[in-house]
DNA sequence: AACTATTTATAAGA
DNA sequence: TTCTTATAAATAGTT
């Protein structure tokens, strides 16, 4: 970067930290300006300062970002009940198992380019992550979507107990 | 930029444009990562290629940032708060995110010890793809079991939500 | 998936 | 803060 090679790690004055702050969120945000224009892509940061003060860059815009990531094919109406959706949990454990026999085949082959390996079960760990993140807000949006009152739930590692007694 | 100057304007050529997503996508990515790094800032961003498909980035979550920057309220009734069920998914969220950070930290330090990091992401993913699993099949048991439309989704490690609403 | 020439971003300093 | 400048980092086109 500037002159010196600086290390990625918190920085420890604040005044240098807002300085800091302040340009590279500028920085951010014309790159995500540029790769929506150049690729025709979507894009939506929100970037909450240690303050909490949010700055946000939508292409076309925030909201119409969240709410297509957020709703994706989780609509209340057919979530769980639509047989594609069991499909695409399928597929993608599928393609989750295959990724990992991949990974795992080729780190006995070869010990030198482990770490690039590495670099890309990092990535599968991140989406994987997401897809969790992904999970919380379907029951999230599920208990709002409904009247607590009418439903029983239940998320559970077993089966479920106890929903038939709800009736009683 | 490489070699010639580009202007910011759509390529047309479909090709070329999809590796150019795919590369600044990286680079932005990780210009956020240093961002929330080197500023303790919040940084979440959605990214939705020209075919919908959605990437996404979030220190520490994406779902953590957009509740605070929608401040929404998820939570028709209360109950949901008091729930042990969120929590232990925020918690486990939580911790995902502490042990990809720790990783990718460490990741930096020391390049000797790269692959035994690279084996406990292994088993992170794994582990990851145990959970996956585990709630396909919660989803698909709760889908056997009981009629969509009366029903509502809970994820719990105990069924403790919302119970003591029904009378009301 | 690499390479590399070049542009772009930016850390310090003024 | 804004501008400057030296230098690190990103990346467009190529192979």
């Amino acid at each position: 970067m500037g002159r010196p090679k600086i290390e990625i790690a918190r920085i420890k004055d604040s005044a240098a930290r807002q300085v800091t702050f302040s340009k590279r969120r500028t920085g951010l945000f014309k790159k995500a300006s540029e790769l929506a224009v150049l690729c025709g892509a979507q894009v939506a940061i929100v970037v909450l300062s240690p303050g909490n003060k949010p700055y946000s860059f939508g292409h076309p815009s925030v909201d119409a970002i969240a709410s297509k990531y957020f709703q994706k094919e989780f609509n209340p109406s057919d979530v769980l009940e639509n047989s594609s959706t069991m499909e695409d949990l399928n597929q993608q454990l599928d393609d989750l198992q295959a990724q990992i026999n991949v990974t795992e085949n080729e780190a006995k082959v070869h010990d030198e380019i482990l770490n690039k390996y590495k670099a890309e079960n990092f990535t599968q760990l991140k989406e994987l992550k997401d897809r969790f993140v992904e999970f919380k807000d379907i029951v999230k949006s599920r208990i709002c979507d409904f009247d607590i009152s009418q439903s029983m739930i239940l998320l559970a590692k077993e089966p479920v107990i106890g929903i038939k007694n709800q009736a009683a």
